[in-house]
DNA sequence: TTTTTTGTTCAGTTTTAACTGTATAAAAAA
DNA sequence: TTTTTTATACAGTTAAAACTGAACAAAAAA
């Protein structure tokens, strides 16, 4: 019972952050506790945050692992310690849409050969069914959609180069 | 029973146009009404999607009304029909980008107060209370985070000056 | 006006995602 | 090696959201 004031101001903090990294399409828990390792500023074990977020170590395990992944946060070594320490990585505008990029690009890129894969079978279609007329509409759109993912590409590839 | 195979190709856009949508913060099924009226490529009642997407009315009301708040939809009028009609917006990269643009900075905007607040909170305790020192760390990270803040804001402001 | 049709509200249900605790695996210390 | 400590997998549980249907409200036709 050191710092209430200090630590509600921090609590404070934290939920409204929280709120920010949830915007990025992280769960609530998996934001909360990006926000407690980024205020945290120093390497946290998992017991650590499953204490300081009332949660259990498996949900810390499997949060962790999703942050990792999306490299928002890194383990660290100390001599000494045999538990993982995890620190969040500090330059958040790139590191959160990054993270976000990268998710966007990687169902762009199973989306973009699903949607060439079914242009092709309006291809054939049209060849052969002379009834298609009606469809053309379709077509349109598909390749609208098509132009829609490439414009996103060409959006997230501009914004890499800064 | 007349265009079973141009029916399951629109079939398989939809579904992929979907995950599309849902990547923009829209639940499953906002995102595959959405998916259906852009497709569709014309106006449609509530009970049209209701049947088309084997959910109840009500679903739709609410689905659509989100989907009309984010401007991604427009009521249509026609004389003679008493029902509403809905459709989609064509301009997918505008309309899904502005949308998702809007939710950021309205959100963003909500929490700029909350840290200004808490950032004055911070600057009174300094004042008083002379061992405030270990919570630098906290003060330095919150200003951080509303630069961060700040830095999505330009962003979106740039993107939206096209 | 009354009757009919359409849209919305809301309580309750179903479905999905989040979370926990035990048991196991992996890794370090003894 | 065995013992101890830490991390993960998984089945079961709890919490959250999506969804439905009945009742109501709003609007148009009769």
């Amino acid at each position: 019972m050191n710092k209430p004031q200090s630590e509600h101001i921090t609590n404070k903090i934290l939920v409204e952050f929280t709120k920010t990294i949830e915007m990025f399409g992280f769960t609530p828990l998996e934001s909360r506790l990006f926000a407690y390792l980024y205020l945290a500023d120093k390497p946290m074990t998992l017991d650590d945050m499953a204490e300081a977020l009332g949660k259990s170590k498996t949900a810390m395990s499997t949060s962790i692992r999703t942050l990792a992944d999306q490299n928002l946060v890194t383990r660290v070594w100390k001599k000494g310690v045999r538990k993982s320490l995890y620190k969040a990585h500090t330059q958040l505008f790139k590191a959160l849409m990054v993270s976000y990029m990268n998710k966007w690009v990687e169902a762009a890129h199973q989306q973009r050969s699903s949607f060439l894969e079914i242009e092709q079978q309006i291809k054939e279609m049209k060849a052969s069914e002379a009834e298609w007329i009606q469809g053309r509409q379709v077509e349109e759109r598909l390749l609208e959609i098509i132009e829609f993912h490439q414009e996103m590409e060409d959006l997230f590839r501009d914004m890499k180069g800064d």
